[in-house]
DNA sequence: GTGCTGACTGCAG
DNA sequence: ACTGCAGCCAGCA
């Protein structure tokens, strides 16, 4: 296989759309989180990427992704300003001037809570 | 083919 | 505490 290059960064993709769908119902984490939990801390960037794909994918909750500091980076993202405060309202996390509130109470960390069990 | 941008983060000054 | 820079990789002009 001269030109073969078998899916390989698609996983990429495909894991992080797996680990947000398991983000539970009220949590929250960030995208250092999720790329540190797939092996590529570096790559943050390529998570909130992958969540600018993940928009066509109504599996994937992308609202319960900040960064680290609890911020809304991606709300801009969505279809009005709001839309990413709404619904994570609707899953009970709080949200205020962008930021979500006691962040370190509702933040969800997969290193942690999936290497748990 | 080349270069810039972007839903981030950690480290250095 | 704040600011600036480098690393990561995919999509688009």
């Amino acid at each position: 296989m001269h030109n073969a290059m078998p899916n390989k960064q698609s996983t990429f993709f495909h894991d992080v759309y797996e680990v947000v769908k398991l983000i539970p119902k009220g949590r929250v984490t960030s995208y250092g989180a999720i790329a540190r939990y797939l092996g590529t801390a570096k790559s943050s960037r390529m998570v909130g990427y992958a969540m600018n794909a993940a928009h066509a994918l109504p599996d994937v909750p992308a609202q319960r992704v900040v960064n680290r500091n609890g911020l809304l980076t991606g709300k801009s993202h969505f279809g009005t300003p709001t839309r990413m405060q709404e619904l994570l309202a609707q899953d009970g996390v709080v949200v205020m001037n962008d930021e979500v509130v006691k962040f370190k109470e509702v933040f969800w960390d997969p290193c942690v809570e999936l290497h748990l069990g």
